[in-house]
DNA sequence: CTGAAAGCGCTAACAC
DNA sequence: GTGTTAGCGCTTTCAG
């Protein structure tokens, strides 16, 4: 059987194609009855709108683009369930677009991709939402683009933010309550600004703690688990170690972890180390991970309603919308050694 | 200035819009001055064919759906990054399709997918590419499909397989040749076919061994670190406990290691473990495990090379195509202990 | 080798 | 409230 078309509909509803058109499209201006008698014939056909054609004559694609940077891949999933589930609901489709931050054709790259596919809109994810060059791009081509975790929070409308630097600062704080003079902490990538502003809330709780900031427990880690058991390390083999090191995200402090166990400092009894973003390798480690849970696909849901909500050409209030993170209580964080270590 | 269409390049290359078609779709039967004359045309016009315009006429939609049920995060984004790459270079757009293949509306869910998204073809990934009622309910629709990792690597066609068992079998002869006797396996979910089969490669090697098999030290997990943490604690409890461990996947493996620490048993010295897939885990905990990586962002990429082949109705043989999984050896395997401990 | 004409299935404007 | 009429930009016959 062949697959019914509008005209099909209309026939066995007995009104024109508008009408159809208007029911499927839930436009006002059709009289309830006629909209359940139309209803009723798409059911029994079992009709589904041609997308292509809906595309072509509507000039829109009802496509969102994601477009994204070699996240973790823990972080994609959820940033694209969270999309994906926003989108289907609401009768658009996602394409994915992995890319390099760093390549000399970005702009190019993504012009392209947004021509190509004609996509109404785009999801933008950390390092990429703060590119100027990426949302100059866009906005020259006039496609509207919302953004999960910018680093600027402040001035930044068509985002979902989280209160990261508050969080940090809590979780700092947890750290000092448990006893914890000595807390270092591994700073995130600089190029990537909401991970990289993590710092602030660790000094904020510092300085409201009264402690002085110690510039030897102040390092610069790259995100990976790699960079964080180098970073730590280098803080454990100090003459005087921190008693805790608090990592920028999970996957240095995963390799925080790492480098306890190579040296043979126990965690948590020697050493208490926190995380930030409670992805799976928290609780795949050992001991597991203290961290921050960030909502991560619930922000990707929201980005893309904000997004479609400019599509549809919705007012929206131009502030960044907040969203909270956790602190997540596990195994790596214990009250500070008694005795302090000899280095 | 407006988008060029397939007219504005005809009148500027002073020829027939069907020419023109010709051109852009790589079609015989234009002389090649003609060819040039039409390139440049496009060129000087940045033309873009209309995706919809061209499904609308051609009757395919040049999408590609990939269907997979939640699996680990690194092998959703090595299957997508790859299925994505030959889409890309062949002109076809990637629609994600997570699903539960637990689900009872799943046969119904596919295929309304398939029609509202009017996908050419699809990409199923396991355990859903081993599930009856997925590749009946897509045949039923005429609707293409290739699989990746199939359980049944024997009479599958349009299929990617891996040398699954001879490799675990050489896996296992290697722990053997450290000196390892009491060797213990994890089996991956029943569900999952592929994983699933793993285990046959162990049997072989030990009996090839002349090891006798020991049932307790065969034991079912469920491809979670979790379940394989789970495992590992009764195996270590044993009143004859293995001196290594080897789990159908990383995340059992990873589990495996969790248990061994919180036991106080030391990793390589008193116990060996090994995993399967090479996944980012592999590193991220310690130690390092030992494992066998599987190139299954190549497979994608072949996978979807398979289908995009059928969709183009070029011949294919009908045999799955096999790709190799090499050993990976790092920390957490090394010769067996001298003197077995005591239960 | 090339072109003219006829749709693909839908939405947009405007009538009624 | 509802219908009519044009396209949207491309591919597909089928003629030459």
């Amino acid at each position: 059987m062949k697959k019914a078309t509008i005209a099909d509909v209309a026939r066995l509803a007995g009104v024109s194609i508008k009408t159809v058109s208007r029911v499927t499209n839930k436009e006002p201006n059709v009289r309830p009855d006629t909209r359940v008698r139309v209803s009723k014939a798409i059911e029994a056909l079992g009709y589904q709108p041609n997308p292509s054609a809906r595309s072509l004559a509507a000039r829109r694609s009802y496509l969102v683009g994601l477009v994204y940077d070699n996240p973790s891949p823990s972080y994609l999933i959820n940033v694209q369930n969270g999309s994906l589930n926003t989108c289907r609901a609401e009768g658009y489709d996602l394409v994915i677009y992995p890319c390099d931050y760093r390549s000399d054709t970005l702009a190019d790259d993504l012009a392209s991709m947004v021509r190509q596919s004609r996509l109404d809109g785009v999801i933008l994810t950390p390092p990429l939402c703060d590119m100027s060059i990426v949302t100059e791009t866009l906005t020259k081509l006039g496609v509207p683009f919302s953004r999960v975790a910018p680093a600027d929070e402040k001035h930044e409308a068509q985002s979902i933010v989280t209160n990261d630097a508050a969080i940090t600062a809590k979780m700092t704080q947890h750290l000092i309550d448990l006893g914890h003079h000595d807390i270092a902490f591994v700073r995130g990538h600089p190029d990537h600004g909401a991970v990289c502003n993590r710092y602030d809330g660790y000094v904020e709780a510092m300085e409201r703690a009264g402690i002085a900031l110690n510039k030897d427990w102040i390092i610069q880690g790259y995100n990976s688990v790699d960079s964080g058991e180098e970073c730590a390390r280098r803080l454990l083999r100090l003459p005087k170690p921190p008693t805790a090191i608090f990592a920028a995200n999970d996957d240095m402090a995963a390799g925080a972890l790492r480098a306890a166990h190579a040296l043979g400092v126990h965690v948590p009894s020697q050493l208490s180390v926190a995380g930030f973003d409670d992805t799976p390798i928290a609780r795949q480690v050992w001991p597991a991970l203290t961290t921050i849970r960030q909502p991560i696909r619930h922000m990707a849901e929201q980005a893309t309603e904000l997004l479609l909500r400019q599509l549809r050409d919705e007012p929206s209030d131009d502030l960044a919308r907040r969203i909270d993170c956790g602190l997540i209580l596990r195994d790596s964080t214990a009250a500070a050694p008694q005795v302090r270590r000899a280095g």
